[in-house]
DNA sequence: TGACAATGTCATCCC
DNA sequence: CAGGGATGACATTGT
């Protein structure tokens, strides 16, 4: 049973072993702890003989049950120092740098990239399947180190190793699973993220959709509120200008139903009990007003939107008697083509005033 | 024992 | 063209 499922709670790091490889490195390099001497060529590596034995079973088996006093060993001849180096900077930094035109020394690969899966412990954080770990025997080296390098060290180190096809298969087999998996990782990771991302998106459109609605309920009782002003102005204007009961049925006949003026008068006084409309006998408007509407024109209805077609009064064509006040439907013209009711009003009062 | 979530793997597309 | 990332679909495993 390992550690990892006895205990109650486990951390794994994942720098813990770069870190240990890094600080052992530089031990190495100021020569600290340091219990071995490897000669090369005559020339001395100095080194821990721990990891030398970790990363290769060449010297596992020859440094293992030495006395404990500084120990120095000699490799064969056919390891040369430039094959070394490259292979004892791999055992302590797991980079295998090579130079250009460089080839490495096999006999040193050998020694220290040599079968060494043995030495993956019960603990290795990377999971593997058993298919994996099963092809794996066979191999020189384990699943971490076909993961972890870049493309380019993966090649050379493809290349540092006489494969067969089986084994080839099968490393590049262990590589493409392993990336597809941390992949697929990734991914679900994202469409998770993408998934919070919409979500929080949908909260803020809903708060913003309320927020539009309060504003158009507010903006939908100011309009009513400034209508009832209008019509009270309208009536007050209409007032001061000593417009005829007469004279103000006639502006509220050709308005629109958003014209105020319209709202002064009842339907019934609208027109007769067939629907003609029916001028009073005697209506004498000011010479200013605007001319009337060629005849067979459609009768226009004031841009409400509202109600439809009830704003509208019956148009000229409906009744031979329309065609007896043409000048009058230029009043209609001007309200439709006014921007706004409170326009329509002021022109209807400028005319009335200056006119009169 | 079925439902469900997490994860691995494969196939495929694309760069 | 090979390698690798992204992703949908399916399988497996653990709860």
């Amino acid at each position: 049973m390992s550690l990892q499922e006895s205990a109650a709670f486990a951390y794994e790091s994942s720098v813990h072993s770069a870190n240990v490889l890094l600080s052992l490195n530089d031990q190495r390099r100021k020569d600290e702890l340091c219990d071995i001497t490897v000669l090369v060529e005559g020339q001395p590596f100095r080194a821990h003989r721990a990891v030398l034995a970790a990363c290769s079973s060449y010297f596992h088996a020859r440094v293992v049950g030495q006395a404990d006093t500084e120990l120095s060993i000699s490799l064969p001849e056919e390891v040369t120092v430039k094959g070394f180096d490259p292979v004892i900077q791999f055992a302590y930094t797991a980079k295998l740098c090579l130079q250009p035109q460089q080839e490495p020394c096999p006999y040193a690969c050998v020694i220290s990239l040599g079968d060494d899966s043995e030495t993956d412990t019960e603990g290795d954080s990377e999971p593997c399947s058993a298919r994996e770990q099963e092809c794996e025997v066979k191999l020189p080296f384990n699943a971490q180190r076909i993961i972890s390098l870049s493309r380019n060290d993966f090649q050379s180190l493809l290349k540092m190793h006489k494969l067969s096809p089986e084994q080839l298969d099968c490393i590049h087999d262990i590589r493409r699973r392993s990336k597809n998996r941390i992949a697929a990782q990734r991914c679900r990771k994202r469409k998770l993220d993408c998934i919070q991302n919409l979500e929080s998106e949908i909260e803020k459109l809903q708060s913003e959709k309320e927020s539009l609605l309060k504003e158009r309920d507010h903006i939908l009782s100011t309009l009513g509120e400034t209508k009832q002003n209008l019509t009270g102005l309208c009536q007050q204007v209409c007032k001061e200008a000593a417009l005829s009961q007469e004279q103000i049925q006639i502006l509220a006949k050709y308005s629109a139903s958003d014209c105020p003026l319209s709202f002064l008068i009842s339907e019934k006084e609208k027109s007769t009990s067939d629907g003609a409309v029916v001028f009073p006998p005697i209506v004498s408007l000011p010479e200013g007003l605007p001319a009337a509407p060629l005849a067979g024109e459609r009768s226009p209805c004031y841009p409400s939107g509202k109600g439809g077609a009830s704003g509208c009064v019956q148009g000229p064509e409906s009744s031979p008697s329309s065609r007896a006040a043409p000048e009058h439907t230029g009043l209609v013209e001007t309200c439709r083509q006014s921007t706004g009711i409170s326009d329509f009003c002021q022109q209807m009062t400028d005319k009335c005033t200056t006119d009169e």
